[in-house]
DNA sequence: TCCAGGATAAACACGT
DNA sequence: TACGTGTTTATCCTGG
């Protein structure tokens, strides 16, 4: 594991320190010298890990802060916990001291410890939250509290970095479990990038927003990441989209430009899409505006949107009308984008070539399969010729009516007669109201789009693969070779 | 060269 | 009406 200054770090698999049932002297006679050696090899290894310039062979090394793995009951709550923050040379913080006293030779233990307060294990907790402390032998509670989860440690700062540090209330937090470790990836995906790296916790560079500064740009995280990290920080890991906005703007290099919209579309657009997020609604005033942390992202971490994944808690939000409308103009608005982009490119071949007008082209291209092979847009005002049928359909979307692809096609075979739609034309709001009304049953076990239970792998429907998820009945189609994603959570 | 991941642009509907 | 928000799709770029 990999560690860094100013990190809080979980050890659960620490070296095994001497036998200190009475007290830390290791008791030769049971151990073998080989014994001993491994164990010293493995603490040389661990101490190097945190604290390269002190895991020397007989120089003085300290823990600086480190409690037992494990809270008290008080305090187990998912999440961000408070933790007290305590230096390296305050003997009272409760928590121990080691100095390894490493030699080769010695018959006694390396690893002498102090005698200052200690917290007990479990640890218990003083009504105004602070950390109960017992006047007890180090080494036995400390020894205890590895038995029973190992340690949870603070890397130490070095002097000559703890100047581009400042403390926010990520240090007055805690987190706790598997994903912190995820987190410090997270916190620092790339370790060549690290020291400038806007990742770094409560990193402040002093090259931050100047221009030119490729290698900052360089570490700046991916969007999913940066929510990540602002929404594990966050009170209940819930910010409002304005607040996302603010925080990014602040500890990312991706807005730099506050005229530019565009990184804010981006942010929405992760929000949107990745399933490690979620709308927090029935929060008052700012309800629809809240975004929070999944559960299972706070405990697996976040990974790629561009996997397109949703959490299937969202189903329950898909299943209003709204978010149907929502989706069928979401679509509807990709789908005239790429009219409009095939436009654009269009002029641009009309212009390149003098005797092939864009319409031309387009008609060209239209019988010739692919790519662009036989789109026509919802949106019929965006179609040069929107009545034009094409020989298949480009998007799961769009469906040709049944004499132009009849039902023996495999994929129509599976394709519930009522989701076989087609806009040639927007609909209007009488019809989307007649189909909200006459096709969507949301009493079915399939959510949207019906019962999917008797729609097989590769039938197209009217949900992407984002609805995909967000449907009970598709759970079971989330195999790799069904999804164009696969989804992890 | 291909593919996956990430960023970005664009479009739309809805709400305020 | 303007703007913010949420959703979706397409495309470009980059690195493996």
């Amino acid at each position: 594991m990999e560690v860094f200054p100013g990190q809080w770090a979980s050890f659960d698999h620490l070296p095994i320190l001497p036998n200190n049932d009475n007290n830390c002297v290791i008791d030769q006679q049971q151990q073998s010298s080989q014994n001993t050696q491994q164990q010293d090899a493995e603490w040389s290894g661990f101490l190097r890990s945190i604290e390269p310039e002190h895991a020397v062979a007989g120089s003085e090394f300290e823990l600086p802060d480190c409690k037992p793995n494990g809270l008290p009951d008080a305090m187990a709550t998912p999440g961000f916990r408070p933790f007290p923050m305590h230096t390296s040379s305050d003997s009272s913080c409760g928590f121990p001291a080691f100095s390894p006293q490493h030699s080769a030779t010695q018959s006694m233990s390396p690893w002498q410890v102090s005698t200052a307060p200690m917290m007990t294990y479990p640890p218990t907790s003083n009504p105004d939250g602070s950390w109960a402390q017992h006047q007890q032998t180090h080494q036995h509670s400390f020894h205890d509290s590895l038995a029973q989860g190992g340690l949870c440690i603070q890397v130490p700062t070095p002097p000559q970095t703890a100047a581009l540090h400042h403390r926010s209330n990520l240090d007055q937090m805690f987190y706790e479990g598997p994903a912190q470790a995820h987190f410090n990836e997270i916190m620092h995906c790339d370790d060549e990038h690290f020291e400038h790296s806007a990742m770094q916790p409560n990193f402040v560079d002093d090259t931050f927003g100047t221009d030119g500064d490729d290698e900052a740009d360089a570490a700046d995280p991916c969007y999913a990441q940066l929510l990540y990290r602002c929404l594990m920080e966050a009170p209940e890991h819930t910010l409002t989209l304005k607040e996302l906005y603010e925080w990014i703007a602040q500890h990312s290099q991706k807005a730099k430009d506050p005229k530019s919209r565009g990184w804010q579309n981006s942010v929405r657009h992760n929000l949107s899409m990745n399933a490690a997020f979620e709308k927090a609604t029935g929060n008052g005033t700012k309800k629809g505006s809240l975004w929070r942390l999944t559960d299972h992202a706070m405990r697996d971490g976040v990974i790629s949107t561009t996997r397109y994944r949703k959490d299937p808690k969202r189903k329950h939000e898909r299943k209003g009308l709204l978010a149907l409308k929502r989706q069928i103009s979401g679509a509807r608005g990709g789908q005239a984008t790429r009219a409009a982009t095939r436009r654009i490119k269009d002029m641009h071949q009309a212009r390149s070539s003098p005797y092939t007008s864009a319409a031309e082209h387009h008609r060209r291209h239209r019988h010739r399969g692919g790519y662009d092979s036989g789109f026509i847009s919802p949106m019929s005002v965006h179609s040069p010729r929107p009545n034009m049928l094409s020989s298949g359909p480009a998007s799961p979307y769009f469906f040709p009516l049944e004499e132009e692809y009849p039902m023996q096609h495999p994929s129509n075979l599976h394709t519930p007669p009522q989701l076989q739609l087609r806009y040639d034309a927007p609909p209007p709001k009488s019809a989307l109201e007649k189909f909200e009304l006459q096709h969507i049953d949301f009493n079915n076990r399939g959510g949207l789009f019906g019962d999917t239970d008797d729609m097989p792998p590769g039938t197209p429907s009217l949900a992407t693969d984002a609805s995909f998820m967000s449907d009970d009945g598709m759970q079971s189609l989330l195999s790799p070779a069904m999804s164009r994603e696969q989804t992890i959570f």
